[in-house]
RNA sequence: GGCGUCGUAGCUCAGCUGGUAGAGCAGAGGACUGAAAAUCCUUGUGUCACUGGUUCAAUUCCAGUCGAUGCCA
């Protein structure tokens, strides 16, 4: 069987620039579903400080990842990339368009293009790598990782432990060398794929922002956050909005000034989403309220 | 009103005894294959408040003006 007339139609762009409400719009249009690409997103425990879906947007069109998952539960981006495939594998008979909304440029990727298939990692090498770098610093992650893989050490940042970390735990865990692995082999997907790139000006993007912070605050996010401070060494919470909050409980900071670093840290999440889209030659952009006009993109690229 | 202190990059401030300036933060640009709202890299020319004076040379010394602030009245 082949649905190679169906199409997966990304909403990308940076956080608080209007994904949401142009995606509802859309589904409504094409009376179809939303998955989300918000790896934050996921967790139901984390409904204010990530800009979750509202309960009535919830209800108003189904959407999928959002919630899905409780900040305990272990994820990533290669499970992400089977469940979204074996998802659309079962809605795409019913509908000839799906939507797909988020800002995280690494899951949107999985999707589009896979993601090498990797043993999982084992938490125990992983502890080991980081209790060595805690104590020693970078410098024998440099040191092994030019051992046991000459050719990545050539590429990567070497002065990014979390890259050399990954590398590491891969090389470690299989004995060969993490390059080798990585093939980057183009995948086939028996969908079509559209990406559609919402964009602002710098200056307006920057108010939103702002302003959405706010909202957050009025809505109770120093609540949610301090009902989650128990969690907070769990990789879910190491999130804008909530790491900065817990600086504060712990006495760090006054609550004036982690406000102050919620804005920003969400101003540069944006600004890295941003580099990361930009440099997407797939992506044709809109500005968020035109949606007639997506919608006619949309449309004139299912007929072909 | 008197005395003192201060006025340097968007913000907070460094600049010893004169040779036209430099940090942190913000901002900007970039990277990115199982932590990705994560992690990391690069990036600092601005009437040194204003007006005069001294000097070969003044952000730096002197005088005045304006502004801020403190103490005394």
């Amino acid at each position: 069987m082949t649905t190679d007339d169906r199409l997966l139609v990304i909403i990308a762009g940076p956080t608080a620039v209007g994904k949401t409400s142009a995606v509802i719009s859309l589904a409504g249009l094409f009376n179809t579903e939303i998955f989300s690409a918000d790896s934050r997103q996921f967790y139901r425990e984390m409904k204010i400080g990530t800009a979750a879906p509202s309960p009535g947007e919830m209800a108003s069109v189904k959407h999928h990842f959002v919630h899905h998952l409780s900040i305990s539960e272990p994820y990533n981006v290669s499970r992400y990339e089977e469940d979204v495939l074996a998802l659309a594998g079962k809605l795409f008979p019913e509908h000839p368009v799906l939507l797909m909304a988020g800002g995280s440029g690494l899951y949107i990727n999985a999707v589009c293009h896979g993601i090498d298939q990797l043993p999982d990692p084992d938490p125990e090498i992983r502890r080991q790598l980081k209790e060595t770098f805690t104590a020693s610093g970078i410098e024998p992650l440099r040191r092994e990782l030019t051992l046991l893989d000459p050719e990545y050490a050539r590429h990567v940042d070497l002065a990014n432990p979390a890259r050399l970390l990954r590398a590491l735990e891969v090389c470690r865990a299989t004995g060969l060398p993490y390059s080798r692995l990585r093939t980057s082999r183009p995948v086939h997907r028996n969908f079509r794929i559209l990406k559609v790139g919402l964009e602002l000006p710098r200056e307006e993007l920057y108010e939103r922002i702002n302003g959405r912070v706010d909202a957050m605050m009025q809505a109770g996010l120093f609540e949610e956050a301090l009902a989650l401070y128990p969690f907070r060494h769990l990789n879910a919470l190491n999130t804008v909005g909530y790491k900065e909050l817990f600086d504060h409980f712990e006495g760090l900071t006054t609550l004036e000034h982690a406000v102050d670093k919620i804005r920003i840290h969400s101003r540069r999440y944006a600004k890295r989403q941003m580099t990361w889209f930009r440099s997407d030659q797939e992506i044709t952009w809109f500005h968020p309220q035109e949606v007639e006009k997506m919608a006619e993109f949309i449309r004139r690229n299912n007929q072909d």
